[in-house]
DNA sequence: ACTTTACCTCAAGTTAACTTTAGGTATTAG
DNA sequence: CTAATACCTAAAGTTAACTTGAGGTAAAGT
């Protein structure tokens, strides 16, 4: 079996975290725990990884609760082997990848408009990329000439 | 002087957000309104525009208060005309491009850690790039063989 | 005129990802 | 053995960007 007997301070100092935010992960169910005669938290120091998966993920973008879900993923819920972790970084670069393309059009879009006044909220991707508002029925219309009401 | 004679339902609609928005914004100061004679809010159709700048500037990914203070240094915090939309959406490409280069670099990190087990937390840049805990003293380190504590 | 719909203000609720505080116990250093 | 740390739990606070709710007024439709 894996020594697990880190207490929580040096886990979070090696860790480069608070105490409060392993409390926290773990009440999340990012990560596990043991406990000692006294009721103190020890940990295996396969944590440690988990740890990093974690912080890698969250630059990515990928939120907590998506991070538990891949972690349930992982058969009965052991650490991430590097077969795991493989799989787990295929599906973030997926997701990375869309993030980075949408920023990108974003960019596109917004050297075009610079000059070109087309912000206008019905014609501009600027504003509608990604909105339903785009398509027919109520939403952003563009003004007419004069602005008036009604 | 502009007329100043939209409600706020109908301000809502076009924008295609709702008016609790609008009086959120208010009180941020992202947007301005008059007040008819019974307390109503009344609103120049410049309004609309300023709203479009905001939600494209969000898709950038810039917050609020960022907004806020780009549009206050706007001369005599009026709305924008293109020149000073253009020189808003310069200074919001570069943080755009800055955005995208990172995710990029992420990227490739991503790539490059698949399969090769570098994930400690010391050597790995997924784990601390832009981490100030990268350099020395405390912070991640790598687990030592055995993973024995102290 | 009357009734519905639109507005108003102020306060509190929402979500994510944590941190802080309070009151109390376990460990560790000397 | 004792004092200083380190831990524990549960609850409340934090920030961003809004939304929802309550109690009440104004405007619009018929």
């Amino acid at each position: 079996m894996t020594s697990a007997n880190w207490a929580v301070g040096k886990i979070a100092k090696r860790a480069g975290v608070k105490v409060s935010t392993l409390h926290f992960y773990e009440t999340k169910g990012l990560i596990h725990s043991y406990r000692n005669a006294g009721n103190q938290r020890r940990y295996s120091p396969d944590v440690l990884r988990r740890i990093a998966v974690i912080k890698a993920a969250q630059k990515l973008g990928v939120s907590l609760e998506e991070i538990r879900q891949a972690f349930a993923d992982l058969p009965d819920n052991r650490t991430p082997t590097q077969d795991d972790w493989e799989s787990l970084s295929a599906n973030w670069r997926n997701q990375l990848d869309a993030r980075i393309a949408y920023l990108e059009r974003l960019r596109d879009y917004l050297t075009g408009c610079i000059g070109c006044g087309c912000l206008s909220m019905k014609k501009c991707p600027l504003y509608n990329e990604n909105d339903q508002l785009a398509a027919e029925g109520d939403g952003p219309v563009i003004l007419d000439r004069n602005g008036t009401p009604d």
